[in-house]
DNA sequence: GAGAATGATTATAC
DNA sequence: GTATAATCATTCTC
């Protein structure tokens, strides 16, 4: 005890000796006689006797009012605080201030983060705060009825395994707005959670100290007692603000490990949608680069995503300029190769060493109709300049001279893929 | 099961 | 912000 509290605790005294003197209660050193001690001793034995009775509501209600007017009670009642404080409450105060719980505040981070809890909404210190602060919690003994709070925070664990499991059976994919649903969903039932849990506690909390308050009036309670009585309130519901918070932050796991999961999964377009996207590139070739609304009509067509179709003409172009880096390649091994075999035999062939490489020219016999064979493969009939002159790049690739080869390049239908 | 095809992601440059 | 190039991971084909 510092000389502050020493202190107060000898006006306390003092204080109390003079209500004493006052209500003409005998006092030690006021009149040792062991008769005196012995009725203070009766007095005290009543109490502690009406205590341990069982009463109906009438004789309470009669014994209270009478020992309510009871002219002892205010320095009794004083005396008996100033025990309990130096006995109990002291050794219990300096339990009390604790900092923050590091948990409680990674939790709340997260919740922040992942826009789950804001810091109107219970995030941070000011969360842990409220809470507390509103903590309404059961009797100090009575354990606090959590059932409900579980009920509800298993029934959040339902919802979204429940949910994700449906994803995973229809091998359907979680897109960025069926996360952001998600994520809203599991932000509304956190917030509507926490309302109720707010409320619960403030409910409480106020139930609580009324209670204490009243009792007061029978028996001695500070009100450092009572405020002691809401701290202990405060700690019970912060476990249950906890078991929210991890629940929420566990859904927002899996929904994020999901989702990441989904995106790296790949699943192949239909064919039906491929072949809409190939005619467009096709019939684009001259700039196979569609605008944003080109781009939605075709995804809207395909029925996949916009930036789908951006990913399908970044992957198509860059692998249609390697295949035709790879073509001319070829080529210009073949036609060393054949032209190496011509000079060896001079005079056997009229020295058209491509020409067996065949690549769909006009000269390869596919006629000017255009035919030819485009990355996947696939046969495609086009009309468009631009196939006209990637059939005249290829043979002339083909043939004997990588000038000849970027002349063609050079032709601005082309340049588009460089 | 190996290799090719393909959709998605990432780093980088403009 | 967009395009490119490289790469990863999955699916398809043989």
């Amino acid at each position: 005890m510092d000389d502050q509290q020493r202190m107060m605790h000898n006006q306390g005294q003092m204080a109390n000796t003079n209500v004493l003197q006052q209500y003409g209660i005998p006092q030690q050193g006021d009149d040792p006689s062991d008769q005196r001690k012995q009725e203070i001793g009766d007095i005290l034995q009543q109490i502690m006797t009406i205590t341990d009775q069982s009463l109906d509501e009438a004789q309470a209600r009669c014994r209270k009012h009478t020992l309510n007017c009871h002219r002892m009670k205010p320095a009794l009642f004083s005396v008996l605080c100033e025990i309990k404080e130096k006995t109990v409450l002291s050794i219990r105060n300096s339990q009390e201030e604790e900092p923050p719980d590091p948990q409680l505040m990674r939790l709340d981070n997260m919740l922040i983060a992942e826009g789950v809890a804001g810091p109107e909404k219970g995030g941070g210190s000011s969360a842990a705060a409220n809470a507390t602060a509103a903590a309404s919690g059961g009797q100090p003994d009575s354990a606090i009825e959590h059932s409900d709070y579980r009920a509800k925070l298993a029934q959040i664990r339902q919802i979204y395994h429940t949910e994700l499991d449906k994803y995973e059976q229809d091998g359907s994919e979680i897109k960025n707005s069926d996360y952001e649903a998600k994520l809203a969903q599991i932000r509304q039932v956190y917030q509507t959670e926490y309302g109720k849990y707010e409320q619960a506690c403030n409910e409480f909390t106020t139930h609580v100290v009324n209670l204490l308050r009243e009792q007061s009036r029978t028996r001695p309670i500070a009100p450092k007692e009572i405020e002691r009585m809401v701290g202990i309130i405060r700690k019970k519901f912060a476990a249950i603000e906890m078991q929210l918070k991890q629940s929420t932050c566990e859904a927002v796991m899996i929904l994020r490990s999901r989702f990441l999961d989904a995106r790296r999964k790949r699943r192949n377009f239909s064919k039906l949608a491929t072949q809409v996207l190939n005619d467009y590139f096709n019939s684009h070739l001259s700039n196979p680069y569609p605008s944003e609304e080109a781009k939605e009509e075709l995804a809207r067509k395909c029925q996949i995503t916009v930036s789908q179709v951006s990913n399908w003409f970044g992957n198509k172009r860059i692998r249609y300029k390697k295949n035709i880096g790879k073509a001319q390649e070829e080529a210009n091994m073949y036609a060393a190769k054949t032209a190496a075999a011509a000079a060896a035999n001079v005079g056997g062939h009229d020295g058209q060493g491509a020409a067996g490489y065949n690549l769909g020219s006009s000269q390869s016999g596919m006629g000017g109709g255009g035919m030819y064979m485009n990355l996947n493969g696939d046969n495609y009939q086009s009309s468009d300049n631009s196939v006209n002159t990637l059939r005249h790049v290829m043979p002339q690739s083909a043939g004997y001279s990588n000038d000849s080869m970027h002349n063609s390049y050079d032709q601005p239908q082309v340049s588009q893929l460089q």
